[in-house]
DNA sequence: CTGTTAGCGCCTTCAC
DNA sequence: GTGAAGGCGCTAACAG
């Protein structure tokens, strides 16, 4: 005889379905009836309440488990956070569109299944995803591992790209993958806009360390690129590495010393500017050099010099994931949304205090 | 006929269970035997590589939530945070507490299901832990709903509190609890002993907004008390509501105004107290009113005056609490942790701009 | 509107 | 070391 019911159970057993059935004097499919609620499983209001009563006096819940391996849903979300350090980090970047997908998830009764493409875990996730432990998945982040691109291709689940767009060559898929950013495009305009409607005129652009290729960087430069070439300003296009240089340029007053910095990512690097950088040189912002940064978290509002920043509405945009999926399997999904359908949300300019009219 | 296969299927059906044995030439009880490795379970070299070679041939994944239904187990573990705004907070402590129980889980294979109490998802949250979707539950934050409770106790699942432990009150449970905290009191007296040594004799301890008989207040106020008292320094306990008019008799000069704050929680006040509040009665700080608050995440870091503070080890303690979990887990529930085992973790204080001798 | 029936896909016990 | 059989708890389809 297989299967111990409970291992000499200490608890008193969990109530299940038949025994709810029973005490009602139902079918244990009616049980299930009234469980689910569907519009077309009518039920008399008279059973219904007896059903409920006996559900509540007994603590019946049913399995979850047991309901995903029959519909083949499991009303989680899983959140992929594609960085391996996106926690480590303490990045509000991540914090921002988690805070988002979260608060909308719940809107739409679903869990939230959350995973890095942390090594040691990898498995663990594969296993989960794979395996069916959720019905579509967020692929937040800008890394782009062997592991990201099989779980994603392969549990042949919906996704939507946060942030970074998979380019085309990404394996076809079966089911459609969506994308949500910001209009990175337009962030890179209005930095640079600023900047210009303040006199400057020789601008560095600066990068971080994330992939040159990554789709937001790439479309952020070339809204600064067409924008400083309406207004005949200067762009100088700096890597990360080889900031310290055009530092000094600066400090040294050379004639094609850029005026102001227009970090395109990586706010995070405000506290080594400010603090280290910038005061080894004899510079001060916004006096000697203006400074403007890319997503207006609390590390440009809480930066020694409150600096200003293109916000892009990262709670807004983990919400729009999240719906976009929702809606998507609501439909059955079935609906033709296309297959590359890209939700792109407004940034704005946060003018603070590293910001201030050329003055060379 | 019931169930319909797949609904005129446009994915290449799954593979399953089965299938492999088949094409394996094996059964399907061997197959699990491989997939499942478990020790007692002897299958000879040769087949285990046949098996393992049609899983990878066929891309056979096991479906989760069948495993769950057959072993009773899922492999995640539960995240409530149980304050409604956590995220919308974009708080650094949860952050940080989740940066931990994140990487952690992944350390042992576990994944994470995160819920918050939110109201609008109260019911999904409940279905699915009462359901038995996860293994065991952490539950983060303060804020202790009637939701909170219900699963937290009926789901009758393994809990570690992190950051408020439960009073006694709460309803007896067949399965033990754990609790991970810092050393609260320890910060208290060391926030004081600070001050103390900078020679302030007349300090106010805030409380935020939280409610006063959270654990961790009750801790850090009874450490400052302490150890004001072997200082023989003046200790007032101010409200949150009530802090204006403390700022006023400081700035009044008023002879029992006292000379420094302590924040014992909310670490977000800082904005506003420095941009607002000490501004308007035209203090500055550490001149006329040392600092010194709790948490030590960036907000206090990153305040227009960099904040000393009580640094709790948040990812720390997160870590620890996947730990515990899944040590007892893995223990096969049944070593005899005790009902009530409570982890406390060092504080530390980091020192910074906000605090200086006192000068009256 | 309610009950009957037949599995979902996997794992586990037990015999071989 | 491997296979055969039964059932986990629930829901879907159909009959009444």
């Amino acid at each position: 005889m297989p299967h111990k019911k409970t291992d000499s159970a200490p608890l008193p057993r969990r109530a299940r379905h038949s025994d709810v059935a029973k005490r009602a004097g139902v079918s244990p499919a009616t049980v299930s009836k009234v469980m689910t609620g569907r519009e077309s499983d009518r039920i008399s209001e008279e059973t219904r309440e007896r059903v409920l009563a006996v559900v509540s006096e007994l603590n019946y819940v049913p399995r979850s488990a047991v309901r995903e391996m029959q519909t083949g849903r499991t009303g989680r979300i899983g959140v992929l956070l594609t960085h391996p350090a996106a926690f480590g980090n303490m990045d509000p970047y991540h914090l921002g569109i988690l805070s988002g997908i979260l608060s909308k998830a719940f809107d739409y009764r679903r869990n939230t299944l959350l995973y890095t493409a942390l090594e040691p875990g990898a498995d663990t996730l594969r296993q989960e995803l794979l395996g069916g432990g959720a019905d579509a998945v967020i692929a937040v982040g800008n890394v782009w591992t062997p592991l990201v691109e099989e779980v994603v291709t392969r549990a042949n689940l919906p996704v939507v790209y946060v942030s970074v767009l998979p380019g085309e060559a990404t394996t076809p898929r079966s089911v459609p993958y969506f994308g949500v950013d910001c209009d990175n495009e337009a962030g890179g305009r209005l930095g640079i806009t600023h900047l210009t409607d303040l006199g400057h005129r020789r601008i560095a652009v600066i990068r971080g360390r994330v992939a040159s290729n990554a789709s937001f960087v790439q479309e952020r430069i070339a809204g600064a690129m067409a924008t400083a070439d309406e207004a005949t300003a200067n762009l100088e296009l700096v890597e990360y590495k080889a900031m310290e240089e055009v530092i000094k340029r600066v400090a040294d007053g050379a004639p094609d010393a850029p005026s102001a910095f227009f970090f395109i990512e990586g706010e995070n690097i405000l506290g080594e500017l400010y603090d280290d950088f910038l005061p080894r040189y004899g510079l001060s912002v916004p006096r000697d050099l203006s400074i403007v940064t890319f997503n207006s978290t609390m590390m440009s509002e809480y930066a020694s010099v409150p600096t200003t920043s293109v916000r892009q509405p990262l709670q807004e945009i983990g919400e729009t994931a999240v719906r976009i999926l929702a809606e998507f399997l609501a439909a059955g999904a079935s609906a033709d949304h296309g297959r590359r359908t890209v939700v792109r949300l407004p940034v704005s300019l946060e003018i603070r205090a590293s910001t201030a009219p050329v003055n060379r």
